[in-house]
DNA sequence: TAGATTGTTAATCGATTAACAATC
DNA sequence: TAGATTGTTAATCGATTAACAATC
C-alpha cells in the first residue's frame, strides 16, 4: 500500500495543511534561483513566519524524506509539492459563467502553473456566446451535455450570478462533473461525493473589515 | 463598555466565525423575500447544512439577542450582521496592478454590497494608465503618495505580479494604508500592526485538486 | 402549562505547538 | 564526536459539538 493510498481513506490532509503547501511550493521555486541545493524545515518557517515542526509535518504528508543535519533536496521538495498537489498535471475544468469574475479567471493566467486548464467556458448571453476570452471559447449552455459527454472533464468552476448557481450545479453534476470551485455566494446542496470549494469574495471581505474595525480603524 | 468594545481587546471573534457571518446573510436576505418575521438558529442550520448551537454561537457575536421559542427578527439580524461586518458602510480602497484579475475585481459590482468601494487604480502600465475600468480611473503609480495624503483611504487591494508585490505592499504601509487584500502569492512581510488577509487562489486549487485526487477520481 | 428555542457551560475533537528521541 | 535537524509522540490550545438550564 503506497503512502497516497494510505492517505486516500483513513488520512486525509488537513485543510489547513493543504492551504499552505502552495506558499511552501512558491518559496521554493523562488529560491531555487538562488542556486540553494539543500533547505530545512527551520529556514522555509523563518521565511514564511511559520512553526518549523509544522513545516516538517506539512511536508511529511507529501512523502518526501528528509536528512537530519541537512534538510531536504529542494528539486525532489518541489517535485514533491506539484506532484502531491496535482500542479505538474492538467486538470480539465469547464467554466460556467462568462461575466466579469469568470472572464477574468479565463485571462488569468497562473491557473497554468496550478494544472488547471479551463478548455471551455459556458453561458446564456447571446451577446457572450461565441466569443473567446482569454484564448477560451465562450459556447452556448445547451451544448454542456453534449460536449461533457465527449470529454470526461472532472472540475467545473462555477461563476454565475448567485441566483443561477444551484441549478446549474445540478446540471455540472449530472453532466458527470466531480469537484466545483465555486465563486458565488450561493450555499450549494449537492450530493456527498461532490467535492466542492467555496471562494466566495464575502468571507474574506468580512474577515478583513471586521478586524480593521477591531483594531479601532 | 459596549459589547463591541469588549469584543475589540480581549475577545477578537473567531474567523471560522466571520468567515460563516457572510453566509448567513445571503441566506436571510434571500429569504426575507417570502415575506417571513422571525427564524430561528435550527432552520437556519438546517439550511445551511451547519450545527444549530453553532448558528446560535456565531449570531450572539453580532450582539443581537433573539428570542426562545421563537427566534429572531429577521430585519433586526440582517441589520446587525451589515453592521458587525461593515457591509453597510463604505469602506474605500485603492486596487493595486489593473491586470487580469484586478480589472476583474473593478467590474465586478457585488463589492458594493461588501462595503467595499474601489475609488482608485494604480499600475506603472503606460497602455493602462488613463483608461477606465468598471468606472474607476486606473492612475499612474507614482501619483499614489499623493492621493493616498489627501483620502486617507485605510484598505489596499493587492492584484499585482507576484515579484512587485511586497514593494507595493510597503509602499501602500508608507501611505497610511491599514489594511492589504493580497490576491498574490508572495508572502507578504509587513508590521504586525497591518491587517493582511490572503485571498491566493493557488490555496484553494490545491485544496479542490487533492481531495480529486483523495477520491480517487 | 408544555414545548421549543436561546444562551451558557461542559465535553469532544482536531490542529498547533512543545518535547524528545533518532540520525546524519 | 558534537550539533543540528528530522520525525514522532505528548501537551496545549482553540473550535466544534453536546448537554442543560433559563425563558418565552
Amino acid at each position: 500500500m503506497s503512502n497516497s493510498e494510505i492517505n486516500r481513506k483513513d488520512n486525509p490532509v488537513p485543510e489547513p495543511t493543504l492551504r499552505r503547501l502552495p506558499g511552501y511550493l512558491f518559496f521554493l521555486q523562488k529560491i531555487k534561483e538562488e542556486g540553494i541545493l539543500n533547505i530545512s524545515a527551520p529556514v522555509i518557517g523563518k521565511s514564511l513566519n511559520c512553526d518549523s515542526t509544522q513545516v516538517v509535518k506539512d511536508l511529511a504528508f507529501t512523502g518526501i524524506k528528509g536528512r537530519p543535519k541537512v534538510g531536504y533536496n529542494i528539486y525532489e521538495l518541489i517535485h514533491a509539492l506539484e506532484e502531491f498537489l496535482g500542479f505538474n498535471r492538467t486538470n480539465e475544468a469547464f467554466l460556467m459563467g462568462a461575466g466579469n469574475l469568470g472572464s477574468a479567471l479565463m485571462s488569468f493566467q497562473e491557473h497554468q502553473s496550478l494544472g488547471l486548464k479551463i478548455i471551455a467556458a459556458f453561458d446564456v448571453d447571446t451577446n457572450k456566446i461565441g466569443r473567446l476570452i482569454g484564448g477560451i471559447n465562450v459556447l452556448d449552455y445547451s451544448k454542456l451535455p453534449q460536449l461533457s459527454g465527449r470529454l470526461n472533464v472532472k472540475i467545473g468552476i462555477l461563476t454565475t450570478p448567485n441566483h443561477a448557481a444551484q441549478n446549474v450545479a445540478d446540471d455540472l453534476v449530472s453532466c458527470g462533473i466531480k469537484a466545483i470551485w465555486n465563486f458565488t455566494s450561493a450555499n450549494l446542496v449537492l450530493p456527498g461525493s461532490i467535492i466542492v470549494q467555496n471562494t466566495s469574495m464575502s468571507s474574506y471581505a468580512a474577515v478583513l473589515l471586521r478586524r480593521l474595525t477591531d483594531s479601532g480603524y
